[in-house]
DNA sequence: TAATTCGGTAACTTTTGGGTACTTTTGTAA
DNA sequence: TTACAAAAGTACCCAAAAGTTACCGAATTA
């Protein structure tokens, strides 16, 4: 996730894999995009992604935080509250995040087939 | 790349980051995709790529093509000639990826800033 | 008196990614 | 005749990333 070829720093390809190419983090994206509020705390995004462990999710969140995609509100209580959310940057790509889903939905089928697994 | 959780089996982002979320795959689909004819061989990819080594390219073409994405045409010669070219399921999902570098490039500042590196 | 909640981190193991060198067969150049 | 180049990879090894498990600290809950 580090590149510091000239590729990296010039190439729009490889800047939104760097970005979000990842194993999560679209996860994450979708979560935020259809939850009701735009709101999810750490807790309840690990509800929606129960395959993805605390450490990853911990990870995946700082990384799209760093990126400007995604917005980490912190209050100060005991238990601690984290709020995430989309930044607009972070909205501004869901549109695509959405085609990409649905492309995924339309041709399952002839993607999975024998394939991996 | 390979993940036999029923989650995995089910959701269509997990599948659809399973086949070309990795570092190499969208820029090979890219390049086939914007090259003249629609056809290269393993070289000509290489020179369109030239960070990604031979072994990584030849693995992500792999992978491609076992996702039915990518197709491979071997000519039994010497010295030996493959070409290689978008499936029509790859073919489809090329608007998708245009878009996602079409905006790549809009939000390109907003995400780089002092984000990774 | 535990147990649970919450948002993580530290330490450790496993899996994957990546680089370099090498292969094979033929044609070409010295 | 020897040597090299081309093509499309593979074998081997190490580094980096992903993943697992245990743990933290204060406060509510049972």
């Amino acid at each position: 996730m580090a590149d510091i070829t000239a590729e990296y720093l010039t190439c729009p390809i490889r800047n939104v894999i760097s970005r979000f190419g990842d194993k999560w983090s679209m996860l994450v994206l979708y979560s935020l995009h259809t939850s009701e509020t735009g709101i999810l705390r750490f807790n309840e995004l690990r509800r929606h992604m129960t395959d993805c462990s605390q450490k990853m999710l911990s990870q995946t969140l700082k990384n799209l935080e760093q990126s400007h995609l995604v917005h980490r509100k912190v209050y100060p209580e005991v238990p601690p509250r984290v709020e995430y959310s989309l930044t607009d940057t972070g909205k501004s790509l869901m549109p695509t995040v959405m085609a990409l889903i649905a492309w995924g939905k339309e041709h399952f089928n002839e993607v999975v087939t024998d394939g991996g697994y």
